[in-house]
This record gives C-alpha cells, structure tokens and sequence, in this order.
DNA sequence: CGTTCAACCTGGGCGC
DNA sequence: TGCGCCCAGGTTGAAC
C-alpha cells in the first residue's frame, strides 16, 4: 500500500543515514530466498566504504545516493518497509546495510512480507536509463497544473484509473486517487477527456492538499497494520479517511452510503452524492 | 497504440 | 476449532 505519502514518510525517516559510511551489506539472517534483491549479494561489495550523500524520492521508490554515483532503490511496492529499527517480525526481513561507527550502532533494514518489492543496487547510468527517460512520470508533488492536465490530453481512460498510471503521474496509488476525487468532487467514471478545465484545477489542488496532509499524517496504515514509519510508528491519516475502505458507510459530508466498484481490477470508493456524474450521464 | 489481465506473495477475515 | 476461499493493492509483461 505505500503511496507517495507513506514513501515520503519512508524517506524522511532514514534521512539521518546522510553522511555515514557503509561498513557492510548483506541479506538478514534468515535463510529465506534471496527475493527481490537484485544484483547478487556478491556484486554489492563495490558499495562497501561508501558515504551516503542524499536520501531522494522518485514516485514510490526511496532512493539512496552513495559518493560514487551508485544507487540502492527500495521499492516496497505492497508491503515493503524501510527501517532503522527493529522490524515488525523478523521472518521477513530481507536486506540490510550496515552504518555503524565505533561509537554509534545503525542500520537501514527492508522488511517486507509478502516480498513483492524489491532492492536493486544501479550506477547513475542505470538509474537515469531506468528512470530518468519517461517511464516514471512527473512527481505529483512537483508537477504544475498546466503539465498535470498535459499529461491526460486526448485520454479516454476514467480518470480514477488514469492517475494510477505512474508513466503519466509518479506517486499516487489506489488510496490517494479514491480520496482525492471525494474531495475534488469528481465522479471516478469520468473519461479524462471529459473533464473541465475547472474540474482539473479541482483535482490538481486537492491531490496536492490530500498527499501534503497524509505526509503531515505520516501516511496511512490500514487495519492489517502492515505500514509502518522507519521508526516502526503507524502512521495517523486512516482517521482522516473520507471514502477509502468505508463501503456501505454514511458519507461524512451528506451522509448517503459510499459505495464500492471496482475499476481495472481494484476498488473505487466514492460518494454517489458529492461527486458528480460525469457529463454523459446526466 | 490502448487496454485487459495474470502473476508475483503472505496473512487477515470470512463462511461453513 | 479449523479448513478453504477470497481479498488487499504496485508493477511488469504477455495477450488481445
């Protein structure tokens, strides 16, 4: 479930490694399947004495930077972590590095159960080649509101499954994209080409308030609890949940029940009343 | 090119 | 109490 906002959250977390030299890197103790950690363990050994100099975000993804250029990207997809502390259980920890001084013991741990993530070690040539030539769309947070409806000119997809598309728009995810078109008041079913030009000001400024809060928030961590802050803190933006997960329930502004469908495969929540139809069907 | 969809995994919740 | 089933969403890549 990490969105931009849980990622973000992530980032700021570890971003006290900044300036500490990697003694060592290496898989945890347990004696799981190398999943996810890309390339052998064996090809990290370069990574070994470098310092750290910046801890960056792309999309969903932490990414970070040593002195000689090299990248460590963990991607955490569904149930990843990244950590300074103790990991919730430690049967699914799957990689660690190693910061400690004589003085001071740390590591930066990636836990994940369900071991759909990844961690991959790139150069700076790899990494821009991986995500720096258009298959990552521009950050939601950075993006303008006249680039942010560029990026949906002459779509026909429902703007809900639209903004999932990370190639368009990197950072918002399944949770975000319901909660965002509630507070836009924007049917999930409306093709992005039929979208105003009032509609997309809506959308681009609620996306901005609703990522910018669930930071504040810390992100969301949902009832299976399985996100958690490098400090393995949960996160406080669920209480402030609008439509997300609250099938059947009363819709906090007019009270009709939010409803759930499902579109490209996952759920939609919105309110039927506070999001207006899109044009066609009125 | 657009779009649909299975696959990758684990564990929580549900019905029986 | 326990078993089997479904579901959760991010991303990739194959299929249509």
């Amino acid at each position: 479930m990490p969105e931009l906002p849980e990622v973000e959250t992530m980032r700021r977390g570890i971003a006290s490694i900044v300036g500490r030299k990697i003694v060592s890197v290496g898989r945890l103790p347990c004696e799981r399947r190398p999943i996810g950690v890309t390339p052998e363990l064996d090809r990290w050994r370069r990574v070994v004495g470098c310092v750290i100099t910046a801890v960056e975000r792309v999309g969903k993804r932490v990414v970070v930077v040593l002195a000689s250029g090299d990248r460590m990207i963990f991607e955490p997809r569904m149930t990843g972590l990244v950590l300074l502390v103790d990991p919730p259980t430690t049967d699914h920890l799957r990689f660690c590095v190693d910061l400690s001084t004589p003085r001071q013991p740390l590591q930066l741990l990636y836990w994940d159960r369900r071991g759909l993530g990844s961690v991959r070690l790139m150069t700076d040539a790899e990494f821009a080649a991986t995500f720096l030539t258009g298959k990552v769309g521009p950050d939601a947070l950075a993006i303008s509101r006249r680039d942010f409806s560029g990026r949906f000119a002459g779509c026909r997809q429902p703007i809900k499954v639209a903004l999932l598309d990370q190639r368009r728009l990197a950072g918002v995810g399944n949770l975000y994209a319901s909660e965002l078109l509630f507070l836009a008041g924007v049917h999930p079913t409306t093709p992005c080409d039929g979208l105003t030009a009032e509609q997309w000001d809506e959308i681009h400024r609620r996306m901005r308030k609703v990522l910018l809060t669930a930071i504040r928030h810390e992100g969301s961590t949902l009832s299976d609890g399985t996100y958690r802050t490098a400090l393995n803190q949960a996160g406080g933006y669920q209480n402030h949940h609008r439509v997300y997960d609250r099938a059947a329930l009363p819709c906090s502004t007019c009270g009709q029940p939010i409803e759930r469908i499902v579109q490209a495969q996952r759920s939609t929540f919105f309110c039927p009343q506070c999001q207006s139809l899109p044009r066609e069907e009125n």
